[in-house]
DNA sequence: CGGACTTTGTGAACGTGTGAACGAGCCCTA
DNA sequence: TAGGGCTCGTTCACACGTTCACAAAGTCCG
């Protein structure tokens, strides 16, 4: 209720506010304010949501206004942690690893790749832009080297549970996994996953029974 | 409850649906039937939840034995739609897009990249395997000729909506997008996203708030 | 300065998804 | 053939998320 401290923000909220936050970089200094409404358009949702989760943020529009959208840019970037930037490091560099590595849209957004690793000798060495691939081996030294705060498994299968259990030994509390397998970690690690195999499955399901369970 | 023509699969389930398929098929022939304890342990849910969805699909299980893995795999595929191939297109040949095209995983699994679409002159013309890099222009022909049924977008942010626009005229009623904006697609057309910025954004939050809400 | 208009913030109803508990049904053994 | 043990399938209660509707609160204009 006070501006700092407010009560726990929901999961579904938390997945909606790097949308906001994009829909608010893409509204340009031109609007000084944006109604529920039009980031509602904007973020593709409803705009009784929009306010529901920008509540939650403590952050409070002006009714009859709308929204600051330079003071709104600023309490989310907070609340996402993006006031610090979060050294990543990706381990596993075959083709995704690779296109992740190369893939500038990272850096640009607080989130550096500091590290590539892997464990094949045939890509230890390669640079990609600034960076060597180092061995697997180092991951721990990896770690505390470079602060990695984020850990991205683009190995494998098989290999993607000990990349994980090496990486929350080596103190990373966030993982993003790429690799089509389920990962187990402890409670205080917060792990998401993209599968795009799993996408392509959903996906044909739908075009096979209608989207979003259409009535027969 | 009938065999076929089941009631509407609720969408969570939908989503799990190819994890379960997954861990079915990482059983190998070794063990003819599985619990819905095991599947869950294996899929990393609650075994209630496993049998809940599974009786969605009207196959059943033997009580005091388990699920026929087999019987269930077919069953299983059959609802994904994995009996037949659904040919993909990659749109936007970038580092992300390139990785898609050289990256193995789908067709194997039934997901055959049929072509590959750019707007750059740099990159029309490129081959990847065996594709070749076709241009932007061309996309309604190239998804009637090689009678595509999902596009992937793989493009910059700003030309998405229009690609995905193009896809849809063309007849296709499956997007899976990469590009980081929000797309507005008809109801008729299934639309999943991979957005690997909000992804690490959303983990970053948690770095700073504790995972799924800790206790203070 | 007052009234009309706009837009937020929130309480309450609704729908969906989750987790536990338990009866029903099947297999195996004696 | 009867009994015991195991596991599915379903029901129920609850938690979570979404949407509606409306009062509160601010702005703008005459």
């Amino acid at each position: 209720m006070a501006e700092r401290g407010g009560k726990r923000i929901p999961d579904a909220t938390v997945a909606r506010l790097p949308i906001y936050l994009r829909s608010l970089l893409e509204l340009g200094p031109q609007t000084p304010t944006v109604s529920s409404e039009q980031l509602a358009e904007s973020a593709g949702v409803n705009a009784a949501k929009v306010r529901k989760d920008l509540s939650y943020l403590g952050s409070y529009g002006t009714r009859g206004v709308g929204y600051d959208v330079e003071y709104l840019q600023a309490h989310m970037r907070r609340a996402l942690g993006m006031t610090q930037d979060w050294p990543v490091v990706i381990v596993g560099i075959g083709n995704l690893g690779a296109a992740l590595a190369n893939y500038g849209g990272f850096g640009n957004r607080g989130y550096p790749v500091a590290a590539l690793v892997d464990a094949s000798p045939d890509v230890v060495g390669r640079t990609f832009g600034d960076l060597v691939v180092r061995h697997a081996d180092e991951l721990a030294e990896v770690v505390a080297e470079e602060h990695i705060a984020i850990g991205v498994i683009a190995t494998p299968a098989p290999a993607a549970q000990a990349v994980a259990d090496e990486l929350i030994a080596a103190g990373v509390r966030s993982i993003l996994n790429f690799a089509p397998t389920v990962l187990t970690v402890p409670p205080e690690v917060s792990l998401r996953k993209v599968d795009l195999a799993v996408e392509m499955q959903i996906l044909s399901f739908y075009q096979q029974h209608g989207p979003t369970s259409a009535v027969e």
